[in-house]
DNA sequence: CTACCGATTGACT
DNA sequence: GTCAATCGGTAGA
């Protein structure tokens, strides 16, 4: 091939782009916390090697008041992850496809930012075979097809995101988003609390899932 | 054990 | 735009 973007863990040694977001990061509120992931760096190492890219999409599931929240009906086996400390990672199931959150606010406190969509950036032939197409707008635009990508299932729920192995994230200051350029929209997909606004987006990214975001929206 | 549901995706009109 | 396959999790008999 004539284009190498395997990236390997050596070359980001000691740099900002790939050393773990610390657990205060995700000590605060949902809303906070999720805007501010906007632009930051998903890492995911296997034997396979690194993978991952920039968070695009992600949505807010608020502790309180709100209903499409998988907690909002009490703790299970489920979703024990997200009443757990912050800065670790909620995977569920849903319609056979895993999804990806990371958890927020004090233990005790049940809340989380979804994953949707990054722009995949490392280890984009690892992401091509595991998704079985090397679309590059289809590696990770979506949360199911991000988990997919990235080989992150079931056993990745509880992992801790401050570690800096197999599943971390991590600041870019490259890449660092002003507040004009994260657009707000209600979440997808939910069937209740729809009209809230927690779906945060890197404005003009074609790398968001869902209807194309026009621009001003 | 059965029945139902869904923070999805891909195929199709 | 619409639609349903599909399966882990949950609740209930």
């Amino acid at each position: 091939m004539s284009r190498s973007s395997v990236s390997t863990r050596t070359e980001y040694r000691n740099s900002d782009v790939i050393r773990p977001l610390p657990r205060s990061f995700y000590d605060r509120p949902v809303e906070v916390v999720a805007r501010e992931l906007i632009g930051k760096r998903l890492f995911r190492e296997t034997a396979d090697g690194l993978t991952g890219g920039r968070i695009v999409e992600v949505e807010a599931y608020l502790s309180a008041g709100d209903s499409a929240c998988h907690a909002a009906r009490g703790e299970t086996r489920r979703n024990a992850s997200m009443f757990g400390p912050p800065g670790r990672a909620y995977v569920y199931a849903i319609h056979s496809r895993w999804c990806l959150n990371a958890v927020t606010e004090p233990e005790r406190t049940p809340s989380a930012v979804l994953i949707r969509a990054i722009e995949p950036l490392e280890g984009v032939e690892f992401m091509a075979t595991r998704r079985g197409t090397d679309k590059l707008l289809d590696l990770a635009r979506g949360p199911g097809r991000l988990c997919e990508a990235l080989d992150v299932r079931r056993e990745l729920d509880g992992w801790d995101l401050t570690l800096g192995e197999q599943l971390w994230i991590a600041r870019d200051t490259r890449c660092r988003v002003p507040d004009e350029g994260i657009v707000v929209t209600p979440r997808i997909g939910v069937t209740s609390a729809h009209e809230l606004p927690l779906r945060f987006c890197l404005s003009g990214s074609r790398f968001v899932s869902g209807r194309r975001l026009s621009r001003g929206d």
